[in-house]
DNA sequence: GATGAATGAGTGTTCATTCAT
DNA sequence: TATGAATGAACACTCATTCAT
């Protein structure tokens, strides 16, 4: 984080602090007007302060969307985490998995939001590293039916691991963003069931097959 | 397309060359730097005409926007139902449709992408009319799915029907918005063929489960 | 010049004509608080125009600078050679000449200072440009020098001329520069002289070496 | 020097410890991007201290240009004195002046162009403080001139002595700030002797005249 | 219908200066 | 005395939009 972007002040805690303000009035405009008709003034009054301690702590306007981004996704992974139950195992482990991250997207649908749509005004040489904190999230997943296959409750290629990973993080992430087409339609546990239904018989677990 | 964004020009011939005009620049420069980044008068010039011609078109650049949208969703409509083979019935014309769509994705990449990104900065009155257009690319897939299940090939609930329809749209336009994940993993041909597996079998064709 | 600072509007005569507004205004605000301190609004508003329109005529604020010596440059030419008597010869030729500069020195001595204070903040890549100008006013001199040489008037080395046209030109523009310590002293007519009578005796004219 | 810039401190050792570590920061910076394009943040950091601290020693950022240039003039004063030969008298020693005057000029060369440049910046109250300094310097050749004068060596009127001073100290500072011009054409060596055999015939000695 | 010069509100960003600690 | 976080006025520059020709 500190690499990424540097501050002009020293205080560790401080800019702990003041970024923590900066994301969270960030992100309630970013949801409200998105990225690029929120102002840095804007940003800085609804942090509580001033335009020129707004800079002390980022050099530029993009830099707070990569803050922004990266603190969303540290939460999105921490709930996650937060929920996984790594007691159980195989299949159940994988549905529960797949349960707890639908519920995620669900309580931080405007975060993940504001993440999807204004991830292309990201600064060119933070991508990469937010790219790498989705590949990270779906590593979880391909880890979670590797398990499966290794355990021989799934039949699945690397690819097919791979591919049934990203449709998960993508199917919860629809979840927030064609909100205008499927909350009309289900509730967040009648979508979950749905698509782990959906997961569940894709994914071709042997048994389906044995009946 | 009148009603949304009125002309002060009155010959509709000219309108529509101009629009053309007009939506041919936007693309290429939307593709290439985004909406925000692209100036009114970058339109104007690569459309070949004058700020001034380009705003007796258009009322705000908003509208440039929305006129591009309108125009993709048609291009891909268009190209999808080129592609459509109605004489083919059941699960192969569905999967037949499935091939089709995911190759006018891969075609249409960055037109497509351009859309996903920017649609949020769409004029408020026409957003209703732009997810219409996107509801009705969805129906065409919900139709294919019915006919299944009245054919009693599938067995799917209404809702099922909704929710597949939807993950087949958005499992195609995210070969365009995951490209960074996806084509280092996978030809079209590949990804169309996995995700055609993982469809078909969640979708549960009744004689899978007959085996 | 077009070279040099690219405009955004086409029409030729109006661009000269706003650049001259511009010029005017630019030369009167540096006179008063030097380049660093006059904003580009301000600028504007003394030639009569808006911010906007402003920078339809340059790309930065450098640019202005930039135009604002090379006319100064211009114009002191310009003057220089409407005083200069081509039907004189020689050593009287000579004279004429640094009388007429010199008095131009005085005429446009807010001009000069200007430009002499501030030609540092001169946009790099104008910069060669400019001195080639301050070169040429150089050559005036030189070639001056150089009949008197030609006709046995004078004895002087090639370096030697040089370095006596830049000591005639820095001479002039000292009488902008230092002001502060000359005025109090000296006329511009006083001042001519004196500096006329170091500059003939320092030439050696080779009649007084025989007396 | 108390009374141009007041310091917040008392400890007069201590402010002069300061200023010396803010003058030799600054006069590097300076060097390097002139005074308007450094800040008094990177001053402060060069001369191995705080913003806060750089601001108990003086008031404004001004403040330190006048210290640069005080210091600069000391410099410039102290090492043309160590070099002034006081044994030889009349003509020669001008001339031994003059070589003198025009070696510290190569020497600091840097710096006499940043006073140059920069010297239209001083705060207000200071400049006539400024200008009596190199009113100060121009004595110094007055006064040789002088000698030569009264020795009968030279025949000049006291304005003439004032001008021919004025002069001497120009052509040694266009070594600086006509350095583009003049550095391809001679060493300074060469420079000097070229000046110097100008200022010789310049002043008409007495000799010469009756060759 | 076409043009393009004019506008000026708005934006990101900087930086001299202050002052509580 | 020293520090450095905070401030906000100020600045250069942009760009959607208008309107006289």
């Amino acid at each position: 984080m500190k690499k990424n972007v540097p501050s002009m002040v020293k205080d560790e805690k401080l800019i702990q602090k003041r970024r923590e303000q900066m994301i969270k009035a960030a992100v309630s405009l970013f949801k409200e007007k998105g990225f690029h008709r929120t102002t840095t003034r804007e940003i800085a009054r609804v942090a509580g302060f001033s335009i020129g301690t707004l800079y002390e702590y980022i050099r530029k306007k993009e830099d707070v969307l990569y803050l922004v981004c990266d603190s969303i996704y540290d939460e999105v992974r921490e709930r996650l985490e937060e929920q996984l139950k790594p007691d159980i195992t195989g299949i159940e482990r994988l549905r529960q998995a797949l349960h707890a991250f639908y519920h995620v997207m669900d309580d931080m649908q405007d975060e993940v939001l504001v993440m999807y749509q204004e991830a292309k005004s990201l600064p060119r040489e933070t991508l990469p590293y937010v790219l790498k904190k989705e590949l990270g999230m779906a590593e979880i997943f391909e880890r979670l039916i590797e398990e499966c296959v290794t355990e021989g409750k799934l039949r699945l290629t690397e690819d097919e691991i791979y591919g049934a990973a990203h449709n998960i993080l993508v199917q919860g992430q629809m979840w927030t963003f064609r909100r205008w087409a499927l909350h009309s339609h289900y509730s967040i546990e009648e979508y979950t069931k749905m698509q782990e239904g959906f997961l569940m018989q894709a994914l071709n677990p042997i048994e389906a097959k044995n009946v």
